[in-house]
DNA sequence: TGATGTCTTGACCGATTGGTTTAAACACAC
DNA sequence: GTGTGTTTAAACCAATCGGTCAAGACATCA
C-alpha cells in the first residue's frame, strides 16, 4: 500500500498562509513557498495542487483560526459593549505588536479583491459580512439592555464600525501611529452613544 | 543639436499611472507598462530611469490631480459639513462607476506600504495626512460656527472621517454594495453630532 | 523477499521578469 | 551635404516565473 507523507500537511498550510498573509498572492513566489515551507517544489504541487489552491487553504485556515475563533472569544464575553472595547483594543495590540506589519490577511486580500478568483472572493466576502454582524448582533442586544441609544441604526451602525477595523488594519500598516489608532477607537465607540 | 522627444511625456506618466492604479507595483510588467504607454522598452528606461522612478512619478500625478485637486474643490465650497458631505458622495460614486474598482491608488499603496521605498511612504503619508486636515480644519471652523457641537473632537474625529474614507475606498473594491458604502457616509455624519 | 503504489526529488520546460546595450533613425547647426 | 548629439527600436541578458515530469526512495502488503 501507500506511503505517509513526511510532512504535516497542516503545518505546511500554515506556513504557506503566513508567507501569503505578508506578501499577497502575486509577489509570493513558489520559491518562496518551497523554502518557508521545506517541501520540495514537486511536493508541493502533489500535495496542494498548485499555488492558487494552496493559497486559498493558507485563507481558509486564517479565517478559521483569526476571524473565526477571534469573534467566537468575543461573543463568548457575553456583554457586547465590552467585547467590542475588547476587539478594537485586541486588532490596534496586534497590529503594533506584529513588527512585520502584515495587517489582516482577509483585509489585504479585500484590497486586492477584483485580481481574486470567485472563491477567494467568497471567503473574503463571507468573514467580513460575519465581522458586521457580530457587530449588528451585539448593538441590538446592547440596545435591549438599555446600555445603547434605539436612536442607533444597528445595521449601519454595524458596518461603520466594520469599516473602522479595516481602516485600522490598513492604516496601520504604516501611516497611522499608535495614538492615530486609538482615536479611531475612541471615535468608534461615540457611534454607540 | 538634440532632438525632441517623440511623445508628450505628461501623457506617458498619465498612462503609466493607470496601470500602476488598477495592478499595483508589483504585479505591473514593463510590458504592461510599454503597451498601454505605446512607447519602447529602451525609451522608457531612457526618459524615466526605470520602473520605480515611473512608479513615483505617477503615484505623485495622481496625487496632484485626485487627491489634491479634490481637496482643494471642497475646501473652495468654504462650507464645511457640506463639502464632507459632498467628499463621501464623490468618493462613493467614484467607487461605483469605475468598473475596474481601482479604488484610490494612495489607499491601494498605503495597504501594501511595507513594500515600498521611503519616497513613496512619504507622499502617501503626506497624502492621507493632508486629507486628515482637511477633516480637521473643517470640523473646526464648523464648531466656530456653532454647527458642530463643542464635544467633537477635531482631531480625533477628522482620523474618523479619514478612516471611513480609506474603508469605503477598501471595501467598494468588492465587498460592500451601493447601501452598505451609504451606510458608512451616514454613520460618518454622526460622528459630527 | 518481492511486488505494489505513493511520495519525494531535482532536473527541466517555455515564458516572462526587470534591465542593458548596440546600432540605426532622426533633427538640428553648420 | 556633413557633423553632432539625442532618441529610438529591437536584440539581448541573466534571473526568475509557475508548472511538469521521470526516476528514485520508501513503507506497506503478499
Amino acid at each position: 500500500m501507500p506511503w505517509e507523507k513526511s510532512f504535516d500537511e497542516n503545518e505546511i498550510v500554515d506556513r504557506a498562509m503566513r508567507v501569503f498573509w505578508s506578501k499577497g498572492y502575486a509577489s509570493s513566489s513558489i520559491n518562496d513557498l518551497t523554502s518557508a515551507t521545506g517541501i520540495n517544489r514537486g511536493s508541493l504541487y502533489n500535495a496542494f495542487g498548485g499555488k492558487l489552491k494552496l493559497f486559498t487553504r493558507g485563507l481558509l485556515k486564517y479565517d478559521l483560526e483569526h476571524r473565526r475563533s477571534f469573534l467566537s472569544e468575543l461573543e463568548a464575553m457575553n456583554d457586547p459593549l465590552a467585547s467590542f472595547e475588547r476587539c478594537f483594543e485586541a486588532v490596534i495590540a496586534e497590529t503594533l505588536t506584529d513588527k512585520e506589519k502584515k495587517g489582516c490577511f482577509l483585509v489585504n486580500t479585500a484590497s486586492e479583491l477584483p485580481f481574486h478568483e470567485e472563491e477567494v472572493r467568497t471567503i473574503v466576502n463571507r468573514g467580513l459580512l460575519e465581522f458586521e454582524q457580530f457587530f449588528q448582533r451585539g448593538i441590538e442586544v446592547a440596545q435591549a439592555r438599555k446600555q445603547v441609544s434605539l436612536s442607533v441604526h444597528p445595521a449601519n451602525a454595524a458596518k461603520a464600525l466594520m469599516a473602522m477595523i479595516v481602516a485600522i488594519r490598513v492604516l496601520g500598516r504604516g501611516v497611522f501611529s499608535e495614538t492615530a489608532l486609538n482615536a479611531i477607537a475612541t471615535e468608534a465607540k461615540r457611534l454607540l452613544k
